[in-house]
DNA sequence: TTAGTTAGTGAATATTTACTCACATTTTAG
DNA sequence: CTAAAATGTGAGTAAATATTCACTAACTAA
């Protein structure tokens, strides 16, 4: 007889899980629009109908999808906005951390910028805003505590510089993306850091 | 006999003028995924067969649209960076201006976030960078004219100060479009422009 | 006028899409 | 051990996709 594939039969969460990988994956090398049912399957390396014993349906698999990065994510950031030091050092590392995780994996920008993450689906977009609202908020904390210790200026808004924070993690990202990924993003983006800590630094 | 369409025959450049727009309608209606053959000829209303008289294929029609609005917004800016007045006022009103563009064809932000975009043709992609880049250029040297003049800080890059502006932009649109276009863009963006004139200018 | 080019069409095309169904095999509960 | 539930499959399906084709009608130059 010949060698026959032995089914390999998992569970419900394996499964789940291993899909909702296996599509991240796919949307880091080949994007979002390569995200098709019969990706994912040959991915993973079970049949398309057998996506539906563990999902509802497409959207289901990308829901799924931005819960386990965004939980992963959020954990990662935990150990650094919870760790010691000057609040200045510190801000630095989650700027590097944030983009050396982007770096890593394109599927999360490309994700971000998608149209299923902005008209699909609300539950899945007002998910997504929950946790950029969530990391700003650490990050705004982090910049008050800043200058509360008087390291930055007391002048400007820590909320609104919060958000531009984020908007040169942005916008870094997306020259990166529009440059082919031909540099490095933390590279660049630490460029632009510097030019930042002056802007909010006492002289 | 029964009222018959009249054929509306038009020249060249003008069914491909017609068609560009007809797609930048439909992005900003319906987003990219909704941009299809089909859709294009219905919203020009006329056959599919026809699109191909006019363009090779559906990229090329991409193209001519980032062509043409591409033209649009470098024409529009440059009455204002051509204008007199301060620098401050000046930078201020680019970013108003900026903004406005946005929120009024909601189509730009989603062209600019597309995959289309970013991994579709090279060429479109070098079109649109060398369109982001030129504008960066425009700020860069207004922030420096500001600088000049003792406006400005002069311990500031400013041309990575440039990019955090674009940044600043992005960041609105972002959180804008994931809030379901439910706020004024404008509004929010330039309560982003108060803190980010009290980081520049000098004391 | 006439002949050639350009602009127009409806109908067909091959692929690709998300999703379903009937049936097989494995696990698990009683 | 046995029956039910869970996990697996290949072979469909209808709808949508970009593109082509054979043909018609309208402009344009001679």
């Amino acid at each position: 007889m010949s060698a026959e594939k032995p089914r390999e039969r998992k569970n419900r969460e394996t499964r789940r899980e291993q899909i909702a990988q296996a599509a991240l994956r796919i949307i880091a090398q080949r994007g979002v629009r390569a995200l098709t049912t019969a990706s994912i399957a040959q991915e993973v390396g079970i049949s398309e109908a057998n996506l539906y014993r563990h999902f509802k349906n497409k959207d289901e698999i990308l829901s799924e999808m931005v819960e386990i990065i965004g939980n992963d994510i959020m954990e990662s950031f935990k150990g650094i906005f919870g760790s010691g030091g000057d609040p200045v050092g510190k801000l630095k590392r989650v700027f590097l951390f944030h983009l050396t995780l982007i770096e890593s994996n394109e599927g999360i920008p490309r994700l971000v910028f998608s149209e299923e993450m902005h008209r699909g689906n609300k539950e899945l977009r007002e998910k997504f805003l929950a946790l950029i609202t969530r990391y700003a908020e650490q990050v705004h904390l982090l910049i008050r505590e800043g200058q509360e210790k008087g390291f930055f200026r007391p002048e400007i808004d820590p909320l609104k510089t919060a958000t531009m924070f984020i908007g040169m993690v942005q916008i870094s990202t997306l020259l990166w993306s529009l440059k082919g990924f031909s540099h490095s993003l933390v590279d660049e983006g630490m460029k632009m850091w510097e030019n930042f800590e002056v802007c909010i630094r006492v002289e």
